[in-house]
DNA sequence: CTGTTGACAACCT
DNA sequence: AAGGTTGCCAACA
């Protein structure tokens, strides 16, 4: 695959699409898998345009295993509960043992 | 082409 | 230790 040809924003959801069910991983770790580490701020604006697609938005949170980016689902609690119909416990949009979820995209793949 | 923005993360006080 | 500020880097106006 020529990951060159894809654009920043693909590279992100290729791999938000492989996250696996009832897991969840950071920003900064799908930034640093695309070899942008410093670009975690680029993972959450990509998920922007995530909207539509089949990319799993709501699995991804800060490196605190907060739901920062629910404001952006369509309900207020709705990414909070696509979390927990996985299994995810999540408390005031807070990842319960966030350690166990995670899932690094470095590691994995 | 330059400046601003942003769903974060790291550094500094 | 806890909180606030700066830095990154690419997209967008």
């Amino acid at each position: 695959m020529q990951e060159s040809t894809l654009n920043f924003f693909d590279r992100v959801y290729e791999v938000a699409k492989q996250i696996p069910y009832g897991r969840v991983t950071s920003y900064g770790a799908i930034a640093n898998y695309l070899g942008a580490a410093r670009s975690a701020r680029m993972v959450g604006y990509a998920m922007n345009g995530s909207s539509g697609k089949e990319v799993p938005a709501h699995r991804v949170v800060n490196r605190k295993g907060l739901l920062t980016g629910k404001h952006h689902f369509d309900g207020s609690n709705l990414m909070q509960q696509l979390l927990e119909s996985e299994g995810i416990q999540v408390i005031d949009n807070q990842i319960q043992d966030f350690e166990t979820v995670f899932w690094d995209p470095a590691k994995e793949l």
